[in-house]
This record gives structure tokens, sequence and C-alpha cells, in this order.
DNA sequence: TTCTGGACTTGAAACGTTTGAATAGTGTAG
DNA sequence: CTACACTATTCAAACGTTTCAAGTCCAGAA
């Protein structure tokens, strides 16, 4: 028996195909396939030759419909400021993390760093009903405008990588003061008392509490910082210029007279490209300066000598993001509790080979050659995990 | 006067909402905020006021809805098998490039290398009324089961990374064989002779045409390689295992007592484990043994010596492949013209700093840019520690 | 006065689902 | 024979849009 196709609009196939192939109603089909409580009521037989059915057609629900019915989207909305980034990408994978347990979908957008592609997302993250909203943005991210809509629409959101409480935005970031400290420490527990700053551009949020974290450290220890030799990173284009910065800067501090036994980098590619600058420069790492990064991404790991840096816990960072966004749907009704102070996760210390004790100048410290000195407990050097 | 506020059993704004506002029908307020044609013969002064009030009350249309009602959701469903590689995140940044113009939307699946993520992925995908499907797998992609619901429901699909022109599915690559030669003719006119190779794990399909492509251009040469410095990677587990094995492999090569001048590499992450690993047997790079990768991910640009290696024009690939999807819908009512051949894109060798002439082996070669401690010229030394 | 016709606005159906209420069919008890 | 309680299935309304056909005005023409 030929079924009769009418015509069909659309290529993909409908409840009503299915219904239409085994002689039943939408409903019968729909309260079988959508496992409603209905379904254990009909006859067994029925429900086996729907799913049978259904199967062979290869029917998938329609979630634009079943969503506009059950007004219930099941979708959180992330908008990453750039997933060239290496940063974004473990924190993404965080929040799918936090996502799947809870049957949520994750809707991704990438704002590519561009100021217009920020607001244009956010207004597709709201049309697309998005239940909630994370918004990665360690990165320079200009208040955008459309955020005012997404309260207007009572959708929660929350933020990773800055601080936005002023804003009664819930926030998720690393320490940066503390991280600042902990670089800044583990160069002078190695010995080095010369340590060159290379701070963050200034238009970037992180930029001056780990700025700052650093000079509280070297404070405590009594260690004054040569003022000549803390440089800035000149505002961004695009992520990965912290590398040409890095570099760059590295070569430009040794043409000046100033000595200096280690870099305190601002982040990973800013390190990576200062330990490029200084090889430029002839000089090895770490017997002749050590490099410090922070961040922890897969270059980092991945490059030799494996680099020394401060781990940001991104993936743990976009999970605590997540959960603390679902909370708030639970209760979607209560005014989202937006919390006033922002959630600080403590960054880690990771010690790869980029860093060791100052080089030997006037007593003869015993082979600076290619031993690596084992720094601290020297954790093998692993790809992060995020 | 107060609007009055019917029951709101969602948070969002519609557009009864705004004619409510405006003491219009939802007829007038929608042809004017969808720029219908008809709103041309509309009063100025009501689109005005229409305009003003949604802009206002934080309007945006329910996608959903229009969707369902207008049965096209201008979306391009994307499945990358696992974001945390460097190698998808290009790839996306194409496509984006090229859904952008067209004015679609990309909706971003990772499916994390879970086998079992990749059917439901699909599975979501199709329920999202994706109307094309970009697949991104040059990692293992065990023909997934729900491809033929792709194909029942009429949903045009391309592939990036992986010939699968067998099953009628264009297919996006790089052209692996002229690659593999590219690479190798790189070493050879280095003047090295003693070449080992990686090759990539048996599981992986850009395997074999690498090292055909290695083999057929050292053939050429008259350069016979040497079975004992050809070895595999094992088959993976997550995409930057490469790393390790890339390094163990190195080590194990050398603690035999085969010698060899250069390594080709699979990839980028198993030329940098290599690099890794000829350095804790006391090696230089490239003075000692030089080593090429392929790919050119970002760790391959930012690692110091910088990486030499065969460049994947990933993100064209991307956008090519958008490209080609876009037309097909264009045409949709016609068969969608499933390419028979895969479109092979053009490999380039970016030469960085870790490829060089193979060491003098009598002579005194004194090495100008050799700031690593001189470890005895290509054969083994005492591993700096461990 | 009625008609014509433009200018402006609205009614109602449809998209594919879900779901509470309603219907037919079938025994079984009163 | 009616009433009742099942079981198995269907009706119809609703979700927020878009869009075609059909209003309502009101001025000017017949």
């Amino acid at each position: 028996m030929v079924i009769k196709r009418t015509k069909r609009k659309t290529g993909h196939v409908t409840l009503s195909d299915v219904a239409r192939a085994c002689q039943l109603s939408v409903s019968t089909v729909s309260i079988v396939l959508s496992q409603a409580p209905l379904s254990q009521r009909l006859a067994a037989t029925t429900r086996e030759r729907i799913h049978a059915t259904a199967l062979r057609l290869g029917y998938h629900p329609d979630a634009y419909a079943r969503s506009l019915r059950s007004r219930s989207t099941k979708t959180v909305g992330v908008l990453a400021y750039d997933m060239s980034d290496p940063f974004c990408v473990p924190v993404v994978r965080g929040i799918e993390e936090g996502l799947q347990p809870a049957d949520y979908f994750s809707l991704l957008v990438d704002a590519q760093t561009e100021r217009k592609l920020f607001d244009s997302s956010l207004g597709m993250i709201l049309e697309r009903r998005a239940e909630g909203v994370i918004v990665i943005a360690s990165w320079v991210f200009e208040e955008a405008n459309l955020l005012a809509d997404v309260k207007k629409n009572h959708v929660p959101i929350v933020i990773v990588g800055r601080d936005l409480t002023e804003r009664r935005i819930p926030s998720f970031l690393v320490d940066n003061h503390a991280g600042g400290a902990m670089a800044m420490n583990h160069l002078i527990s190695l010995g080095h008392r010369r340590i060159a700053v290379i701070r963050g551009p200034d238009d970037l949020f992180d930029s001056q509490p780990r700025w700052a974290g650093a000079q509280h450290a070297a404070a405590q220890a009594g260690l004054r910082l040569d003022p000549r030799l803390v440089v800035s990173l000149p505002n961004r284009v695009d992520p990965t210029s912290g590398f040409d910065g890095g570099r760059l800067l590295a070569r430009e501090m040794i043409s000046s007279t100033r000595e200096f036994t280690a870099v305190l980098a601002f982040d990973d590619l800013t390190a990576l490209g200062v330990v490029r600058g200084l090889r430029e420069e002839g000089l090895r790492v770490p017997e002749d300066c050590s490099v410090i990064g922070f961040d922890d991404i897969l270059p980092a790991a991945v490059s030799t000598p494996g680099l020394t840096t401060v781990r940001q816990p991104l993936r743990t960072m976009g999970s605590l993001a997540t959960q603390h966004l679902l909370e708030a749907l639970q209760q979607s009704s209560q005014e989202s509790v937006s919390a006033t102070n922002p959630r600080m996760l403590a960054p880690e210390l990771v010690v790869r080979d980029s860093s060791a004790p100052p080089p030997a100048r006037r007593r003869d410290r015993s082979a600076p050659t290619s031993q690596h000195p084992a720094a601290g407990p020297a954790r093998r050097a692993k790809p992060p995990r995020q």
C-alpha cells in the first residue's frame, strides 16, 4: 500500500508523516515518541509500531515546535570573546561538562574580538531564547549595549574571566592578585633579584591586579623592582598579539643596559614571545634567564623548554559558572540572587623548565650547562588536561 | 496609563506585549518589526512608535516561532570532533567567515572525541533543524549511524578533513600525499639522508597518504628510508596525546643505535614532542637534529625554535566547505550534486627554525646560533636529568 | 446620497509540537 | 438494559510568528 505523500514543503520528516504511515493520529504518535506519561496506557503493540516507523523514516522531533509549545529551550547561550584564544577552549569545555548532566544544550557564539559582533551575538542568543547566558570575557568587552536587554527579558547571566559584580553580574575568575604574587614569589625563591616584569595592556582588566600582586610579593620580600624593567604590552588587536609583544619587549630590554635574570610575563603567549626574543638575542632559557607566564594554555605545555606558569583553573571556572547559572534557573521566579562579590578561584603554580636559579654571577657556580636545575618539586610537564 | 500585564509565563517580551503597549494589533507590529514589504504602506508615525516601543521593552523576535512559521532556520550545524584540538579552531573560524555574509548562523557542537556524543550531537543538529551540516573530522569518526537520518531528512552535508566521497559526501581536505612529500623534500633538500619518520596512528585516515607521500618523495630522490627509523604513533585516546607519543618515540629511537639527523613527524604536536624528547636526550634542534611537523597550529608558531611545518589551509578548507554547502542549499530542490571526488587543497611549506642542514660529521661546524649546551653532534648524550 | 479608491490596519490560518479533556469501544457489575 | 469503569485513541487549543485576504476609514468623485 502506497502512502500518499502530501506536498513536502520542507525536507523534514514530521510527526504527521509518522502518523500517516501508522494510520494513527498525530496525538497518539506524539504521546508515544515524547515518552509522555500517557504512553503507558497505550497498547504495547501500538507503541512498538510507532517507534519502528519513526526509526524507519528517520524522524527527529522539531526542537523549534517543541520549544515553542513547551516554552523551554533547554539552551544556554555561551558568548566567547574569541575562540582562537586558547584561553576560551578549556572554559567552554568546562561549561559543556556542567551542562551535560542537566541535559542542557550550549549555544556557542564566537565574537571574534569584534566589538560589533558582540552585540549582534548577544541578540542572536536572545532570539534563540537561551534560558541563560554565560559570557567568557577576559578580553575587552566594552559593556555591550544589549546587556540591558538581557535583563529586560529576565535572562540570568554570569560572566567568566572578569569581575562585573559592580553591575550585579555573578562573576567567576581567577584570583589575579594571588597569581601575580605567586609568580613573583616563585622567581624570588629561586634567588632572582633583578626581575623584569611585562605588564598586560592597560585596557585589559587582568593587568592591574596581576601587577599589584607581583608588586606586593616583591615588597614583602624586601625587593625593589627597577621601574626601568617594568614595561607594558601595547593594547591588543587580537588575542595572539601578545607573542610579538613579548618578543619585542624582551629584545628592547636586552638592548637597554639594564640587567635582569628573570622575566615575569603577563600571560603565556607573552612569555613564549619573551623566550623567543631572548633566544634571538643569544640568551638561553632558563640558564641565562628564567621566564614565567600566566594561564597555562596548551602551547605552554608543549613548547621546549616547558613553560613555568601560573595556571588558571579554566575548566573549573567554566563548570562552576554553569553550576551557578543552572541553580539560578531553578529558582527562576525569585529574583536571581546576583552575588555581590566575585567568585575568585585560586591559581596554581606549574613549574616546568623555563625557570631556574639565576646564573652564578661572580662565584663559580659549577656548570651552568645543560643541567636544568630542579626547581621546587618539579612537576612533570604534562599537557594541561583542561 | 498603566499597561495591564497579563500573566507572564515566560520572561520574554513578545510581539503581543509590544502590540498592547502600542494599542495596535499583533499583525501590524509584526509587519513593521520584520521589515515586511507591507510596512512601506504604514504610517511613518506608527512605524516610529512601534520601533521605539520595541526598543524600550527590549523586544527580540522569537527565533523558534519565526522559524516554525517561515520554515527556514538560517542555521548550519557544525559538528567538530574535538574543539580542544587546535586543528578545529581555524576550521570553525573559516566556516564562520563563510556563513556570515550569507546571514547564516552556525550551531556548533563539540563531540569531544566521544563516540557516543557523535551520534547524539548529530541528533541535536537534526532536531534543531539545521538546513545543512558540516562535519569536521580528521579524527576518528566511526561512521555515525545517524548519517543515514541526515539523508532521510534531506539535509545536505559536507565533511572537512576526511575523504568520504565513497559515501557520496562532498569532502574537503588537504592533499596529504603532497604534504608528506613536501616535508620529505624539504629535509632532503637541506641535505639530510638519515631521516626518521613518525607515522600517524593506524586508525587515523591521514596517516597512510602522508606516509605514502613521504616515501614517494624519498624514492624520487633515490633515498632508501631505514625501516628501523620508521615508527608509528599508537592509536590515540585524545587529540593531544601526540605530544607524549612523539617525545617517547624520539627517546626510544635515540636509545637504539640507529643514527638520524632529522625527524619527519606526523603532526605538529608530535613534532613538538620530538623536540622535547631530543632535548631531554641532550640534542639541540636544529643544530643536531631537524624536526618538521604538519598542520601549522598555534603552538608550532610560538614555540622556540619555531617549528618548521607543512601548513594545512584550515581556514580556507572551512570556508570552501561552507561555500559549497550554501550553494547546495540554494538549489535545494534538485538533488544535491554530491561531488564524486574530494576537493584536495594544496598544503604549504612553512619554514621556521627547527630545520637546518644536518650537522657536519667530522668538520667542526661551529653553530653560530647555538646557545644550547654543546652536546655531541647527532649521537646520544647524557640526559639532562632523569 | 452612493460609489470609488487609496491609506492604513487587522483577522485568521498556518508552522509542528504537547497536553488536558473528550471520545469510542469493551467488558462487568448492578 | 443501564451504569460504570476501564482501555485505547483522538480533538482541539495553545505557543509566537508571518502573511494573505479582508477589513475600516475618509476624502473626493459621480
